[in-house]
DNA sequence: CCCCCAATAT
DNA sequence: AATATTGGGG
């Protein structure tokens, strides 16, 4: 009779819910490139009576990882490069109202431990990508993915793995192998490159007929937002002048990756776990 | 100041 | 379980 799980009255606002009867094929919607941070809990469990809210002292809500909202994370990552991908680079390059360093940091790091499980001798979980050297000093210790893991990171194609293994002493690391020669480019937080299905940001709209905003899905470059500047930093941005000054909205194109990729060519696929999205599992 | 990682707390 | 938070080191 206890019950866990705080009153989420408003449960995860998800992206669905267009109208009630109407049910979206799905057939592959690959494209459902909705965006919303899903929150839960929202604060005071109050209940009642209470009367005052501190707007002060409002502890945000959990962030709730979906799966569209780690693929962005991923494809910034993917498109910023190991060195640059760094919590607050890819915090401003999702341009995901909402989304703060922390929460990025803390799955960041959840990412890359799941990037070397993977990598290490016995990998195995989902489908496994080809070996790596250990980076970093790790230590491998076998297990192959685990359940909790895959849940959230096999869910996507790992864009990156090191192309070419060095199977005993190599370079630990890679110095980042982009897909298949794909694009690699300077991180204009700014603007992407135009993609033809670049969409602007604004409301994600999932084909005709759905495209409604939650409210907070695009952040506003509140307080003037400085004009941004690009990021051309070569060395690891350091400095007063360095802290502050790229930020705008940022919708980048994502790509459509839906073949099974490898890991980097050699061997590994991958099995596309299509999305598990709204509501799968 | 920011980042990274491990451990810990919720 | 999934995130958030903290702490130590660079």
């Amino acid at each position: 009779m206890r019950e866990e799980e705080e009153p989420s009255w408003f449960a995860r606002w998800e992206e669905q819910l267009p109208a009630p009867d109407e049910l979206m094929p799905l057939s592959q919607s690959l494209i459902t490139p909705d965006l919303a941070v899903a929150f839960d809990i929202p604060t005071h469990g109050g209940g009642g009576g209470g009367g005052d809210e501190p707007a002060r002292t409002l502890k945000r809500p959990r962030l709730v990882w979906t799966p569209q909202l780690h693929k962005r994370f991923v494809d910034a990552v993917a498109h910023l490069g190991i060195k640059n991908a760094v919590p607050k680079t890819i915090m401003q390059l999702m341009s995901v109202d909402g989304l703060t360093r922390e929460n990025v940091a803390s799955h960041l790091q959840k990412y890359r431990l799941y990037l070397k499980r993977m990598q290490g001798v016995g990998n195995g979980g989902g489908g496994g990508g080809g070996g790596g050297a250990g980076a970093g000093g790790s230590h491998s210790s076998g297990s192959g993915t685990d359940a909790a893991t895959e849940h959230l990171f096999a869910t996507g194609p790992v864009p990156f793995l090191p192309p070419g293994r060095a199977p005993a002493g190599g370079d630990p690391y890679p110095p980042f192998a982009p897909m298949g020669g794909h694009h690699h480019h300077p991180p204009q937080i700014g603007h992407f490159h135009h993609h033809p299905a670049a969409r602007p940001l604004g409301h994600y709209g999932s084909g005709p007929g759905a495209g409604f905003d939650h409210g907070f899905l695009s952040r506003a470059v509140a307080g003037g937002g400085p004009p941004v500047g690009p990021p051309g930093m070569h060395h690891r941005m350091v400095g007063p002048a360095a802290g502050m000054a790229m930020m705008a909205p940022s919708p980048f194109a994502e790509e459509l990756e839906l073949g099974s990729r490898g890991g980097g060519g050699g061997g590994g696929r991958r099995e596309l776990t299509l999305f598990p999205t709204t509501g799968d599992h």
